[in-house]
DNA sequence: GCCGTTTTCGGCCCGACTGTTTTCAGTCG
């Protein structure tokens, strides 16, 4: 069972339990969305932490879910959510996944029209709609009958409240919206918003904020974007707008004023959020994206809209120093114990870019016949770019040559002609260091793909799975450690090798291997590779809670890749990694050491 | 159904926007 399929069931639950009866159900209702989307924000899988026995360690999963979860987890299903399920026809929920459609909307739908196969259920419905039929239902109109019918053509080509774009992707779309804004002469202020400022791996909608003193007009700029499908919503505080591909881009609008509160509101994430105002009610304020409001006896009662009252913030330090905390940087707005680090003033530093001063994972385009990918650029090039990064310190991991097409002494001069080219190198390139390494598979077997010969000609390898991926997590682990245990291996290269959104990666022992790493000083890489960010964020936090060192490399096999170093930063700061914990902001004796101890 | 720097009971974030409505329901973030 994956965290998605869970993700679904729980939602589907909450749906269900809203369409029987909201009002009295409400707080269930609530619980199951919060339990359902803690588990989708997750990046290790749920069936881990089952079989630790930490299912309740998962903020909103408490006794109950915990128990529904554990039938789900061993009979494959549980009684009660199944018989909740059941109160409601199962051709509903395929709707829910539709823009604009929710459990009421659904529900009313399938019923009303007798829709009871969940496999056509959307056809039909566009079928119905299609003959006039929604427009004369209670409560809907030709407007309604419109947008449900446009809802479906847009889902049937690709937009579905789910689909996320990988973050470098969405940062350049979202580069070209906030460019576009700038240039709005209302414009003073643009931000990013949502989880493109928190640096999520990735990314749902692109949220952007802006500061002006007339805000009509900024919102008529924004809706006239070029690039834009079609106009979603238009207010007078917020628009929205749907760019070709599928994506939505929401603005937000608000005075100089308290464009601090806007920006707190918006970056979220949506459960820091939730914290924060239950923190801040117990201080009788009240938060909103306009600032701070204190609660009196009459607002409580009266539910008046005292816009008078609310103190606005035009920055977010004030907005978060007004409730006693310090500022906390938007990667680790997560709710996951920075409110409280916030509170007590021990928010970690967080690492930043200009902090790397090296990269140990680089493949360069010399002809080692690798057993896998070559790199395209050559190791000068590469050398003299790291110079230009104002690096001090670099290292060639090309993959080993091929074991199936070489015999070990074959091996052995490739490594040698590589090595006596680096030599070169570096005579020209003064201020890098360049260490004479590879990325050396790990086989099934926990041993190494070259031999100790070629070994003993390195300075030290990247080590790291590209094949069997589908042992069990034991075996896996074993097999890691195994190769991580010879004297020349320093780094576990994309330590669980999923790709997001195209395969999970495989399961490790992570207690295991972090007390293993550190015990023998070895390093888990951060790999900046887009489709990697391998170890995930949360992955991160655990290590170095356990006094696991991290590495941040790039995995470039073209010069141009070695600025995804952002990304690889981005993941470490949302794992609250400080400059300490990464390995590549040392200086060069402390690297040297590390990296040739033995 | 979850959760704890007032608490193991009694609370539970806040608001915008749209369509179909004469004051609100549904959806979204």
């Amino acid at each position: 069972m994956t965290n998605a399929e869970i993700v679904t069931l729980l939602s589907h639950v909450a749906a269900a339990y809203s369409v029987m009866d909201e009002k009295k159900h409400y707080f269930q209702i609530v619980a199951y969305k919060k339990a359902s989307e803690a588990i989708e924000s997750m990046s290790t899988q749920l069936t881990d932490q089952y079989e630790e026995g930490k299912l309740d360690a998962v903020p909103g999963i408490g006794p109950s879910i915990k128990k529904h979860l554990t039938d789900v987890f061993e009979n494959g299903k549980s009684q009660h959510l199944e018989k909740v399920l059941a109160t409601v026809p199962s051709s509903m929920f395929p709707l829910l996944d539709i823009p604009s459609f929710g459990p009421k909307k659904a529900y009313r739908l399938v019923t009303e029209f007798h829709l009871t196969n969940p496999k056509t259920v959307v056809q039909d419905l566009q079928k119905i709609a299609k003959q006039g039929k929604i427009a004369k239902l209670d409560g809907f109109g030709p407007k309604s009958e419109h947008d449900i019918l446009q809802a479906i053509s847009e889902y049937g080509m690709g937009v579905n409240k789910s689909s996320r774009m990988v973050l470098p992707y969405a940062s350049e779309i979202a580069d070209k919206i906030v460019h576009y804004m700038k240039r709005c002469p209302q414009a003073v202020q643009v931000e990013t918003l949502g989880s493109m400022r928190r640096k999520k791996e990735t990314i749902g909608d692109i949220d952007v904020a802006v500061a002006t003193k007339d805000p009509k007009k900024v919102i008529d700029y924004f809706v006239n974007y070029p690039y834009k499908d079609r106009i979603l919503e238009k207010g007078d505080a917020t628009a929205s707008i749907l760019i070709s591909g599928g994506k939505h881009i929401d603005l937000m609008v608000q005075p100089v004023g308290s464009f601090g509160s806007l920006l707190q509101h918006f970056t979220g994430s949506k459960e820091h959020n939730i914290k924060l105002r239950e923190y801040a009610l117990k201080k009788d304020v009240s938060l909103s994206e306009y600032g701070i409001k204190k609660i009196t006896e009459k607002s409580k009662t009266q539910k008046v809209r005292e816009s008078d009252q609310t103190q606005t913030y035009d920055s977010e330090e004030k907005f978060y120093n007004a409730l006693g905390l310090d500022w906390i940087p938007p990667e680790i707005r997560e709710n996951t114990g920075e409110i409280e680090a916030a509170l007590h003033h021990t928010l970690p530093k967080l690492i930043e870019l200009k902090d790397i001063k090296a990269d140990f994972h680089l493949h360069s385009s010399f002809p080692i016949e690798p057993s896998h990918d070559l790199g395209q650029d050559t190791i000068e090039t590469m050398a003299k770019y790291a110079e230009k990064l104002k690096y001090h310190s670099i290292g060639f991991s090309e993959h080993n040559p091929s074991q199936k097409n070489h015999t070990k002494e074959e091996m052995k001069r490739l490594v040698e002609q590589r090595n006596h080219v680096i030599d070169q190198v570096q005579k020209i390139t003064k201020s890098v260091r360049i260490y004479k390494l590879l990325e050396t598979d790990i086989l099934p077997s926990g041993n190494l793909a070259i031999d100790n010969s070629v070994l003993n000609i390195l300075d030290a390898t990247i080590v790291s799975v590209h094949s069997v991926f589908s042992m069990n997590k034991n075996d896996m682990t074993k097999r890691v450690i195994n190769g991580l245990s010879h004297k020349k291996a320093k780094i576990l290269a994309h330590p669980t090798g999923r790709l997001i959104d195209k395969r999970p990666g495989y399961e490790l022992e992570w207690e295991e291997l972090f007390a293993f790493c550190k015990k023998h000083n070895k390093a888990l890489e951060i790999n900046a590779w887009p489709y990697r960010l391998d170890l995930s964020d949360i992955l991160v936090k655990r290590a170095i809670s356990k006094g696991v060192n991290l590495v941040i490399d790039t995995d470039s096999h073209a010069v141009s890749q070695m600025n995804l170093m952002r990304y690889g930063v981005d993941v470490a700061r949302r794992g609250w990694a400080e400059k300490k914990n990464i390995i590549n902001t040392w200086p060069p004796e402390k690297i040297r050491s590390w990296l040739l101890s033995t």
